[in-house]
DNA sequence: CGTCATTTTGATAGCACTCAACGAAGGTGG
DNA sequence: CCACCTTCGTTGAGTGCTATCAAAATGACG
């Protein structure tokens, strides 16, 4: 149930290239300026999206990779009655958008945010002679792969485990601070757990009468019992 | 809805190498044989195991990837109470096991399987160096990446949905012959969609009865009317 | 302070699960 | 060749969890 923690891109806000954000790459890199400039040439923006702003559209031609740079983007389908899934949420740092000719889904942002676009035939060709770049961009699909693999399982269980896994987790990515604040709404976050806001509310009503947690507002809550919380999880 | 389709590595059955079997990889390679005859060297097996011997354990070491020659090969997770999910069967011509250190799922013969293993390093090493591989590769996972969503995507809908998108799907792969055989058995069906196999059961009798489909026996169907079943995928 | 979006709570219904039993198929040994 | 056993699949009855519909709170923002 433990995602294993790869090596991911971190932002590097403190450029030398000026307004440009680069992925930087762990690790003493061969020639590390020459591939920064070489990826400067691929990138785009980052641009600013508010909230719910469409960042590319379910069908759109997949020319570029998304790397967030600060908020919350979230990657989800939805259907014609208007019901939403939500198979992933990204946060700072994260690479993501392999899709294969056309997006699969769409990718918006959950709260606001920047995005920064990165040409994926660039980036490829960059991949395929710099092993480092290759391997890295392996490692990180490969861990999107496990997590799409964790939410898969998530999504057969119980409302309660759901959401106290969900919660969870959060807190553990977010350092376990005294307050946990959910960085979305409610309704993202049910539709990424497959569960109706009332159901997720009702189920935070019950983690909170059960003593895991209390809510400060309905952003906020203080986990009380991260105990509980595990067992919860099973 | 639609998968799209990657280049996937096809078992090379005639291989001149004797017992050996090599990932055949697509276009003219710079220097085919020499990086036939490095991959060989990484291989062991293929191996065969009967349905249900398990291939690896969750917890064991990653250190090989696997290549399926034959058979039906599942990724999964048993839960203490018993209960058991799946997130991907893999067929002939399926490479997967990109997991970091350890595997967090367990691999299983869901039918009897052959199966070959490749040292992870060595193929990360000369994918390191081979741009064609690397990108082999990255391919290979950004495909099961887009499965699993997908998977995602078809476990919050209903029964009849998750049955009929399964089952169309298996259909199609299987060149739309004019008898379906189910290759696992229902348990593995059941698991795979997150249903109980009573579930799964009555839901192939409720295809049946709207003139979906016909059962030839429990394992052997005939699908009936495509255009009611593309219908029951929404 | 009014308006709108968001969250919470309540009442009810429906779908899938659980438990239980039966039927079908395949394998084994007498 | 048949009786027996075991595994697998099907069907039925009843329950429970989550969705749905409705409405009231809460909060954000002009």
């Amino acid at each position: 149930m433990t995602p294993v923690e790869l090596e991911r891109p971190s932002v590097d806000a403190s450029n030398d290239s000026g307004t440009t954000t680069a992925i930087d790459f762990p690790e003493a890199f061969g020639d590390k300026r020459t591939l920064k400039r070489a990826l400067s040439a691929l990138q785009r923006g980052p641009i600013r999206f508010h909230r719910d702003n469409v960042i590319a559209c379910e069908g759109d031609a997949a020319d570029y990779l998304f790397l967030v740079i600060s908020g919350v983007v979230r990657h989800c389908k939805t259907f014609e009655n208007g019901s939403r899934n939500i198979v992933a949420f990204y946060l700072p740092g994260d690479l993501f958008g392999w899709s294969n000719a056309k997006h699969g889904l769409s990718v918006e942002a959950a709260a606001d945010a920047m995005v920064l676009f990165i040409k994926r035939a660039g980036l490829l060709s960059i991949a395929s002679q710099e092993g480092r770049v290759a391997s890295f961009l392996l490692a990180t699909t490969t861990n999107d792969l496990q997590r799409s693999y964790e939410h898969s399982l998530l999504m057969s269980r119980s409302a309660t485990c759901r959401v106290g896994t969900f919660l969870a987790e959060l807190w553990r990515r977010s350092g376990k601070l005294k307050c946990l604040d959910l960085p979305v709404p409610h309704q993202d976050i049910a539709d990424y757990l497959g569960l109706t806001v009332e159901t997720l509310s009702r189920t935070i009503t019950g983690l909170e009468r059960s003593g895991v947690l209390s809510r400060v507002s309905a952003r906020r809550l203080i986990i009380r019992n991260e105990m509980a919380l595990e067992r919860m999880m099973r």
